[in-house]
DNA sequence: AACGCGTATGTAATCGTTTGCAAAGAAAGG
DNA sequence: CCTTTCTTTGCAAACGATTACATACGCGTT
């Protein structure tokens, strides 16, 4: 009953051979001779032996974790960025530590914590509305945003949000709405930000009208949709499409409007943004732009490892291709209006 | 411009002090003079130290974090037990690291694999279907289970699945449902198994008909869901009722049907299970058995680091109460059928 | 003066690896 | 037979913290 684990010394006694080539043996195969080699393996197999992560990283001076870090775990949106994430850095033998910048008190302190607390080889950081003045850390591991981030120069994985929102404005416009309202994501955050602007613009170089009480602000949240429906109810002249920020805004909005009576998109066409999973499924299915988070996920870990290996605090940023996606949920305005 | 960053060595040649005065300064301060105090904190200051959790780590003989073990970080239903986890780990000074077993090849060797990497103080497993013969390693860390699992007496933070299957099958039968339904979870998983059992013995039990042809297999997942509507459609002798083993594919079901042009609850009435967000929002509401998923991972948090601390592998198991939420996706049967 | 005791600090070993350097031996070339 | 070069291995010093043990000092007691 071998209750204590075998440790680097055991392997050596056992084969017959010091430390330092039981740890060559594991590290780089090629430079021991194949008899020794073969005697250390056995000797490993025989011991049980696992190499010990915490006094490998002590030495080679790393930690072999990255830390994600965003505003809130519980959303499905970030759910498939980690998945994609994990993809990668599982592979390459990186943990994968979580942490939410909400739990806490103070969310940029949370983010200058991790950045100093050398827990970690790099960040992800999904978190659209963080200061920037945590980068000036000296010494700091490298950083990727998975999401835009207001004027900062960090290597990003991003999306063409602008180009969402116009996307959507146009669908709107090519099926003969005249009155597009929308519903923003939260102040201050950056993706809201881009998304409100991408809205704005577009309308205006369409010729549409641009209403101050036809855009709503919400926070991404099924709550904050459901809102927005209450008050566009409450409206005296409606706008008969909607653009919103977030699918889950969309889909808050929909219930509400239709237990109140009205239908979608007879009455009220609706446009989202994320595609996450569940919209196909609703009837009527959402109209939405995709993106593609799992593919963020993917591209954010390899950026980040390819800085983590070079050593560089600098990288390239990758724009991400998003698609709208036609499904039920617009329709040409109701007549007469 | 401090390029390096500090060790305690640095603080201790600033401080005028040893690292062990440091050191104590840091982990217990009441053993220090006051005096003492203030310089090391002071020193601590000026350098700008930070702890190195690794070298901390190796000399404790502990890592400092938990892994939690999930079939699929996408799944949205996770996502908020991971709240609850990270709420209570967080604040305790551990890290979550998160591993998902469908991205490898064999489930059950990531089990293993981690277990023996030692790269965790404890593990919690949130796959209801590994297998239960990875427990017998010598020297893994504590465990803990966030849901059943096949004959094992593992310590466990669970709910009251089958109790659950007969609140939803009571309430179809009080509202005067005779033929009911079942879409199950995936075959082997202990959810899916315990929610199938709690529904066949609530029917014996109330003395309605069971039949195989009205249970149909699904994957909780919504495509499944969608599945069984087709299935449902295709029938020659309908239930008038089903109950789901997960919200989602109640919400894959309802959508599926919704267009084709049947109405929930007028032509099925629907029960889900978990309360998943999402589900208040939809029209109808979906009626529902609601796991208090942040509960869950805040039990099973406390739990593991209960036992973490005392060094035992075992611990008692915690059951936590569900609840029926009557919403709207469930009525009285048509009449003349 | 000798002793005991409590408090505060320092010394140095230790956790389990990795790796620069040196040494030993073999092969090759003159 | 003596260099030179190459391959393979071992020695021992890091990595940066924690902590058992020793030491030093102050103060009260006998």
């Amino acid at each position: 009953m071998d209750k204590k684990i075998a440790t680097i010394q055991d392997v050596a006694r056992v084969a017959g051979v010091s430390t330092a080539t039981v740890s060559r043996t594991l590290s780089k195969p090629t430079v021991v001779a194949a008899a020794t080699r073969e005697a250390v393996l056995n000797a490993v197999a025989e011991t049980g032996y696992r190499i010990n992560a915490t006094a490998s990283n002590l030495r080679r001076q790393r930690t072999g974790s990255v830390i994600v870090l965003l505003p809130n775990i519980a959303n499905p949106f970030f759910a498939q960025i980690l998945a994609g994430l994990s993809s990668i850095l599982t592979p390459a033998k990186y943990g994968m530590l979580i942490a939410d910048t909400q739990s806490g008190p103070d969310p940029d302190e949370r983010l200058v914590h991790y950045l100093t607390s050398g827990q970690a080889d790099g960040l992800i950081l999904l978190d659209g509305s963080l200061s920037p003045d945590a980068l000036k850390i000296p010494g700091r591991p490298p950083i990727v945003m998975a999401c835009e981030w207001m004027g900062s120069d960090l290597p990003s994985v991003r999306v063409e949000n602008g180009r969402g929102a116009a996307m959507a404005v146009g669908h709107f416009a090519q099926l003969g709405h005249r009155s597009v309202g929308h519903v923003t994501g939260p102040r201050g955050n950056v993706l809201a930000e881009s998304r409100l602007e991408g809205f704005r613009s577009a309308l205006t170089s369409l010729g549409l009208p641009l209403r101050h009480d036809w855009i709503l602000e919400g926070d991404f949240s099924m709550d904050s949709g459901a809102a927005a429906a209450n008050a566009w109810l409450a409206m005296e002249d409606r706008p008969t499409a909607l653009f919103f920020a977030s699918d889950e805004m969309a889909v808050g909005f929909m219930g509400v409007v239709q237990r109140a009576g009205y239908s979608v998109p007879e009455d009220v066409s609706i446009v989202g943004f994320d595609n996450i999973e569940i919209v196909q499924h609703l009837s009527p299915a959402l109209t939405t732009i995709r993106q593609p988070r799992t593919q963020i996920g993917i591209r954010a870990a390899e950026l980040l490892l390819r800085m983590i290996e070079t050593g560089t605090l600098t990288g390239p940023s990758d724009l991400i291709e998003i698609e709208f996606i036609r499904r039920g949920s617009a329709c040409p305005p109701p007549v007469g209006e």
